[in-house]
DNA sequence: AACAATGTTCAGTC
DNA sequence: GGACTGAACATTGT
């Protein structure tokens, strides 16, 4: 259930293991995964081709492809479109993961974070595969069947990725409206790449209440929840998947803030399950409003 | 058995 | 048209 980090960690396995290895088989047959092409269209477009580049901005990837005789990677070749092919677009949805297999290398994947239940991956969960001609492949795995495979994927309706985003267009983008401030940050028009954890996580690390309106943060309000949220995803980074955030494991029943001890609260903010400390991040209404109210459990 | 799940989209309302 | 809300999507795990 990848956020930016998962999904970066399934570029890099694309980017170091599958790029250069010719196409010899595409199964696309899953409709809705494939959606809205038709089965056999994505495997007619990339057949023959390599895999040149694998690109990601917020939770999307992309990888280039290259001209029918793999003319591309051989530099050069800028006489058009014809030595290049469509961009293979790949979303992990909920629940999908990107497994590489080489001959003679283990093999390796991303995107979902690891779980080590003995479980074998059943075939009955690979919704797209390409096949190299050196025996290797490419799945998309993915449980819940919520990942999308598409050729060239628009960009437009993604704002600026979450970890390349500067203070001040985070700022312009985030602090405006009456909408929740967490609604924002999971709104992938605004800013690519935060989902529902990291969210919760940027917010607690920031002490910002996930219903505070988006317009109303203060300046300062604004540059902290900036820093955490860089933090949160270079920590994530490091550390295997936005789960090992450190407000996470309290978002469960009976958790209490890991800072304070407070007992954190749970409801739903932007239509998601939403955690937050009770007393660090207490909602706050305009000034000169009080808050009458004792902390309820 | 009912419900939630780390995501996106689309129909609907203001 | 933009901002916003809530349900739907497919499937699994609790």
């Amino acid at each position: 259930m990848p956020e930016l980090p998962e999904v970066e960690t399934a570029r890099k396995v694309i980017a170091e293991r599958a790029l250069h290895r010719t196409i010899v088989a595409v199964d696309d047959t899953d409709s809705y995964v494939c959606r809205p092409h038709a089965p056999g269209q994505i495997r007619d477009a990339l057949l023959g081709r390599q895999l040149i580049a694998a690109h990601r901005r917020g939770k999307t990837m992309w990888c280039e492809t290259s001209g029918l005789d793999g003319s591309a990677e051989h530099g050069s070749a800028e006489h058009g479109s014809a030595e290049h092919g469509p961009d293979l677009g790949l979303h992990l949805g909920m629940a999908g993961r990107i497994v590489v297999e080489s001959p003679g290398l283990e093999t390796v994947w991303g995107g979902e974070p690891f779980r080590r239940d003995a479980q074998p991956a059943r075939a009955q969960w690979d919704r797209f595969r390409l096949d190299f001609a050196d025996g290797g492949s490419l799945v998309l795995f993915d449980k819940r069947r919520l990942s999308r495979v598409r050729l060239n994927p628009g960009l437009a309706a993604l704002g600026p990725d979450a970890g390349t985003v500067t203070e001040a267009e985070f700022r312009d983008l985030v602090r405006r409206g009456t909408v929740a401030v967490k609604a924002r940050l999971l709104d992938q028009s605004k800013i690519a790449g935060v989902g529902n954890l990291l969210a919760d996580e940027a917010l607690w690390q920031a002490r910002i209440s996930p219903q505070a309106p988006a317009g109303s943060l203060s300046r300062p309000a604004v540059r902290r929840l900036y820093q955490s949220l860089q933090a949160a995803l270079a920590s994530a980074e490091a550390n295997g998947g936005v789960h090992t955030g450190e407000v996470i494991a309290a978002r469960r029943r009976g958790g209490v803030c890991p800072r304070c001890g407070a007992p954190m609260r749970q409801g739903v903010v932007g239509g998601r399950t939403t955690w937050w400390c009770s007393r660090e991040q207490a909602l706050r209404r305009a000034a000169g409003a009080r808050t009458p109210r004792r902390a309820s459990v």
